[in-house]
DNA sequence: AGCACGCCGACT
DNA sequence: GTCGGCGTGCTC
């Protein structure tokens, strides 16, 4: 017999490690690497995937357990995502499980219930004579009310505790009496959580000539159900037809077609359907464009590599307009007519209707979409329809490169510099590693593209010192129509101050706004809110109002006149006076986009915003709609966060503004200048895309800062050169590695010394493989540990929060290392409520 | 993570 | 004397 190695769905470190299972013959057609499976483990039932599948060795000397189910028709994962996963576990510090877990929806993430049935008479025949005897002699002294229970339970071969007890209310003892005797017996099962969606469909009973003699003689008072019967006899060669469909076309109810169904004319089932969510939509097929000489020789060189079936990773860095898409569009093309699959990664924030209309356009049906926004079902259908086949194009945010393909040739990443790339909770993987690493196991071609790289990616591409991730550069400098990159002017608020002008408007944003209402051209405008948002704040004693739970201030919600915390969820309502010091001068301070808008109406009367901020777009498909109502100039101003800023195309956009260039300049980060270069050259390229020129105003209280400068230039290569040498002096990515160490207790003295005592154990070890060091010093291996010290958010529900900071470089197992003192210190504390989480490659430092 | 086993307090 | 509190330890 054989065995099957089990990753089983137990979180912990304990049971982070395959456990052995045996593969009953009737399962074994059935069970594959990737395959989902119920297994006994402990006392109960869980969820686990099968990673090998190997002959069983002769020790076999302990009791090995039988698979219990297998769960999945098709296997959900295939050895090459067992592989992925395997090595995501090992780069990202994380569970096998967990790694597992973020590749399957969560539609599958199976959980165990307990159901009652009757005992299996099976099993009784196995029992001893006397034992089959003495159970007989109970069964006839079965009490009153068994017999009901036993019934009901023999009607509805499983049911579980809940409807029992919901059904016998007040027979509590004597069900446990059953079970206890064996009559009835417990058993579990994986039962997923997700929903198949089901259509009603109708059908005809009867043959169609009766049919038309039952309407002939149909009771005249019954004048609906006729009707309804007349459409479906009508509609014949449509059957089975959607209860939908006959409820609003004749504006029944399902009731009358029930009665149809009761006197035996039709009947009513239920159809399984996939879940479309782009169903009814119509989209305009696109042919290929004709490329320019950048275009076409970027094209050539990513074909080359395709037509090899070779690995290789393309860095496209092409300015705004210059044609990126078209480029990914021409080769999936080509990809698909190898007959392999392809993945088109983007922020979830720029997965917009208007990309997405791209693809389905090219494309049509052979395009699946994924993104957060679907419920859990339309995704489950949709990642369905990749893993039979019905699609072989997928667009979709970080989590479709997991996307079950089995001949997948293509990778694309748009956007590469993107941070929304990184997943902040376990697995905190980044997309474009795993990417690179998916697309070098099996031979396929990764596609990076953005106007303004990641300084990671660009080092790369640059330096080639990296074996597995080194970028071949593709630049393509120019606009794909021909057509100059907006001029962008700086405007020094700092000056407009000085000339009393307090409006969050400088006198030429304001005017060149006039002139663009006069001509009737659109505009977008950007609050660039990154890091501090509409707090509140008492104007007599400088009270904030303060989450109680995080040490964070909370956010003013207009809408529902609430302040809410962005990390715990907790929400009270707006004060009116200050509940330090009863003032009335309590504000809602921060320039909101709402306060922006309603400066607008004041200074331009009769101008139409839309406003697009996280306020206004929470709505499923209010993003959409928005924009669509923009893109059909019913207004005149675009105005909203970073969302306006990534991947909008639209003809007539002739102004593109910023309020505050450089409120993210000031934070604790040290991509503060890449995120606000990246930024200010995304919104731009809003302007002048077509015919019309365009314009941008950056203002600024900082207009000196090189990242602001270089993006008026539309200058990526000063920018790089300059952030480089700040990096290289710093000590920073690309010319380091990060990992973060974040540990959190509810008392704080307590976690101080376990902090220090994280410290400690890391720089031994470090020191104990000659590793650690300055980072200052020539030495190729080097490793630096800083801390610890308070999170910059150094409380969140309830729980302090200190973290160390781990640079290296070189050729060292750092991860290993720090994977190793966390073990040590959780296994020394032998506390719960200690908690240390490991971040690789942070983004994000808070 | 669950779930059972096991050993001590307040109830019929 | 029993029900039930949650510490501890294991899971192929």
């Amino acid at each position: 017999m054989e065995i099957a190695k089990v990753i089983v769905d137990v979180a912990v470190r304990e049971t982070d490690r395959p456990f052995d299972y045996l593969i009953p013959d009737s399962m074994r057609a059935w069970i594959e690497v990737g395959s989902r499976v119920g297994v006994p483990f402990g006392h109960r039932t869980v969820q686990g995937f099968v990673i090998a599948i190997q002959p069983q060795e002769q020790s076999g000397s302990f009791k090995m357990k039988p698979i219990q189910e297998v769960l999945d028709i098709i296997p959900p994962l295939s050895v090459e995502l067992i592989e992925l996963a395997q090595w995501m576990s090992q780069q990202y510090a994380c569970r096998f499980i967990t790694a597992l877990q973020v590749m399957v929806p969560t539609a599958l993430k199976g959980k165990s219930e307990r159901y009652i049935s009757l005992a299996d008479s099976n099993e009784e025949r196995q029992l001893s004579p006397e034992l089959e005897d003495s159970l007989f002699a109970r069964q006839t002294f079965v009490q009153l009310g068994e017999e009901e229970i036993i019934d009901f339970v023999r009607r509805k071969a499983e049911v579980t505790m809940q409807q029992l007890s919901h059904a016998f209310p007040d027979q509590a003892s004597t069900l446990k009496s059953l079970l206890r005797r064996g009559i009835l017996q417990e058993n579990r099962h994986i039962k997923d959580k997700l929903q198949k969606k089901t259509m009603k469909a109708v059908h005809l009973a009867i043959g169609s000539e009766e049919a038309l003699e039952v309407i002939d003689q149909f009771p005249a008072k019954a004048k609906r159900q006729k009707e309804v019967l007349q459409f479906i006899y009508d509609s014949k060669e449509l059957l089975p037809l959607p209860m939908k469909t006959i409820m609003s076309a004749l504006q029944v109810t399902s009731g009358t077609v029930k009665s149809l169904v009761d006197k035996g004319y039709v009947t009513v089932e239920d159809v399984e359907v996939l879940r479309d969510p782009y169903q009814g939509r119509h989209f305009e097929p696109t042919t290929p464009l004709t490329f320019t000489e950048e275009q076409q020789n970027a094209y050539d060189r990513i074909v080359d590599t395709l037509e090899s079936q070779e690995h290789g990773v393309f860095l496209l860095h092409g300015v705004t307009g210059s044609g990126k898409t078209e480029i990914y569009l021409q080769s999936i093309q080509r990809c698909l007519e190898q007959g392999r699959e392809a993945i088109v990664l983007v922020p979830e924030i720029s997965l917009t209707p208007q990309m997405v209309e791209r693809f389905k356009g090219r494309f049509g049906d052979l395009v699946a979409v994924m993104h957060s926004r679907l419920s859990g079902g339309e995704r489950y259908d949709e990642w369905r329809k990749i893993r039979e086949g019905k699609a072989s194009v997928v667009v979709g945010a970080r989590s479709a490169v997991f996307a079950p393909f089995t001949n997948l040739g293509l990778i694309i990443m748009d956007e590469e510099h993107e941070t929304s790339y990184k997943q902040e909770e376990s697995p905190k993987y980044h997309a474009r590693n795993v990417a690179v690493h998916r697309a070098q196991q099996i031979g396929a071609v990764v596609i990076l593209g953005s106007a303004t790289p990641s300084l990671e990616t660009y080092h790369a591409a640059r330096s080639h010192a990296n074996p597995d991730f080194s970028p071949w550069l593709l630049e393509m400098p120019t606009r794909a129509l021909g057509n100059k990159m907006p001029e962008v002017h700086i405007v020094d608020m700092r000056e407009e101050l000085r000339v009393g002008n307090r409006s969050m408007f400088s006198r030429t944003l304001h005017e060149a706004i006039a002139t663009r209402l006069e001509k009737k051209e659109q505009m977008v405008l950007l609050l660039n809110r990154r890091g501090y948002s509409t707090f509140v704040m008492c104007r007599s004693c400088g009270y904030v109002a303060g989450c109680p739970e995080c040490d964070i201030s909370l956010t003013f919600h207009q809408k529902s006149n609430n302040l809410r915390c962005h990390y715990c969820g907790y929400a009270e309502s707006a004060p009116q006076v200050c509940p330090e010091c009863g003032s009335e001068h309590i504000r809602f301070f921060g320039t909101g986009t709402q306060r922006v808008e309603e400066e607008l109406a004041k200074l331009f009367p009769g101008i139409r915003v839309i406003r697009m901020d996280v306020d206004t777009t929470t709505e499923k498909g209010s993003h959409e709609k928005l924009l669509k109502q923009f893109g059909e100039k019913k207004a005149d101003i675009l105005l909203g966060t970073q969302m306006v800023a990534k991947g909008l195309d639209f003809p007539d956009v002739t102004l593109v503004g910023v309020i505050t260039a450089d409120s993210a300049l000031n934070l604790p980060d040290f991509r503060a200048a890449e995120k606000t270069f990246q930024l200010l050259t995304q919104v731009a390229g809003r302007a002048g895309r077509h015919q019309l020129p365009g314009e941008v105003f950056i203002q600024s209280y900082t207009p000196e800062h090189y990242s602001i400068i270089h993006a008026s230039g539309h200058d990526y290569t000063s920018f790089v050169r300059d952030e480089f040498r700040h990096r290289k002096g710093l000590h920073y990515p690309p010319y380091c590695r990060l990992i973060l160490v974040t540990m959190s207790h509810e008392q704080l003295p307590l976690l101080l010394r376990m902090s220090e005592n994280m410290a400690i154990t890391l720089q031994g070890k470090a020191r104990q493989r000659g590793w650690l060091g300055s980072l200052d010093r020539l030495s190729a291996d080097a490793l630096d540990i800083l801390g610890p010290i308070a999170s910059p958010i150094p409380r969140i529900k309830n729980r302090y929060r200190f973290q160390c900071m781990i640079k290296w470089r070189g050729n060292i197992d750092a991860i290993g290392l720090v994977l190793e003192a966390a073990h040590q210190i959780e296994d020394a504390v032998h506390d719960q409520h200690f908690q240390i989480s490991v971040d690789i490659d942070p983004q994000m430092l808070m």
